[in-house]
DNA sequence: GTCTATACCCTGATAGAC
DNA sequence: GTCTATCAGGGTATAGAC
């Protein structure tokens, strides 16, 4: 491949992926979209027979980017799993501030706006969420015997996916950094928690909780 | 105050509450909302001067129920503070629950849409956001001893709603309740761990990470 | 306060020449 | 693949009688 110009097809997307962060899907019209990427109508439904068809187009190169830029974009010189972890929620931190998280989280917004409206769109954003729970799973897989043996790495990894996406959402509306922050400082907490539980494993038999606790049948709504 | 017809000021205000709620702002057509509430052009631009100013009255609307759903909707005969909490977000489960999850967090996907485009309604989620967590952050301080005392109150608090925020929109996208238990169940451990801090604290004095903790500059953006 | 009728604009999408 | 011109429809909002 030699050196290549970018295409229309290309700048359809990448404009739109910006416009759709900002300001979301339904605000963000077809027309606004051909002019800034210095198209045409032609143009434009000669690629995607409807905007819809774009949509799903830009999902896919947020994804990507996503997972260069903040994955791959990590320290990956860092070799201890769970180093690696936060490393990679700084790297997140980063491409947010670059923004001043005035976009919050790329796709979450979009999972918010349309997802019961359009449900092929609602898929694939389910399936990227579960990638990336997937890549945080196996990091916390990798960290091994030291975090105790009775943690689900699902459900941690989960829980951080959560935590991180709250914790942009909160920043977005609150036009202030600290809610993102906590979430990482808490988790830190979290963790070196966790870690000490490995070297003193008989503490946490004697709980202080008054009632028992429940473990939620997951899958079952309306219970609890 | 004797008894009371439903007027279609309110009549208005509750079922665009519902279609936002199920569809979003912007997908929601003034037409759509005066036909299910059975009212008229005429009564809605009477009330309403424009289409955001109902937005702003939903938001209300939505706020009051939230807190008398979940907050005073939850086992208020609890005395522990740290179970009361818990009992907040069983009542926030049960309401979400109630609709299968697939309605998200009532006042998250406002957020997700809107927020840029209408300051004014930023300001206003943002306000609601923090009464939550000062909620939140007062169960926490009525704690005390129970939680170690170096834990931040506001940061735990923030912690939390960003965890169970983000567990909602996870559990719309996915169509599963997993990822909002998943939320609840560590948060339960965490909490867990928190306590045996407060009997052993000697432990956490050894940490077996290789790289010291940053405490994140909060405020200050590209930092880090 | 409520009704009907309607203005006016911007939307996504199409047609057909080049 | 790209262009211009244009359509049909739904969007918010208004006017004025009752």
């Amino acid at each position: 491949m030699g050196p290549r110009k970018t295409t229309t097809r290309e700048r359809l997307i990448t404009t739109a992926a910006e416009l759709f962060w900002r300001q979301g899907y339904a605000q963000t019209g077809v027309n606004e979209i051909i002019q800034q990427a210095r198209a045409t109508s032609g143009s434009f439904y000669h690629f995607f027979p409807a905007k819809e068809d774009l949509l799903m187009a830009v999902i896919d190169h947020m994804s990507e980017k996503l997972q260069v830029e903040v994955f791959e974009g990590s320290d990956n010189t860092v070799a201890d799993p769970i180093e690696r972890l936060f490393s990679v929620l700084s790297a997140y931190r980063r491409y947010l501030a670059a923004n001043d998280f005035v976009f919050g989280s790329p796709l979450a917004s979009l999972a918010a706006e349309v997802s019961e409206n359009h449900p092929a769109v609602r898929e694939k954003l389910s399936e990227f969420v579960e990638g990336w729970t997937s890549q945080i799973e196996g990091l916390l897989t990798d960290a091994g015997p030291r975090l105790p043996v009775n943690t689900d790495r699902r459900v941690l990894a989960r829980f951080i996916v959560n935590a991180m996406e709250g914790g942009v959402l909160q920043a977005r509306v609150s036009r202030s950094a600290a809610p993102f922050d906590a979430s990482v400082t808490q988790l830190r907490t979290h963790f070196d928690l966790l870690q000490n539980d490995v070297e003193s494993p008989k503490a946490p038999s004697l709980p202080v909780r008054s009632t028992p606790r429940r473990e939620p049948p997951v899958g079952d709504w309306k219970a609890w």
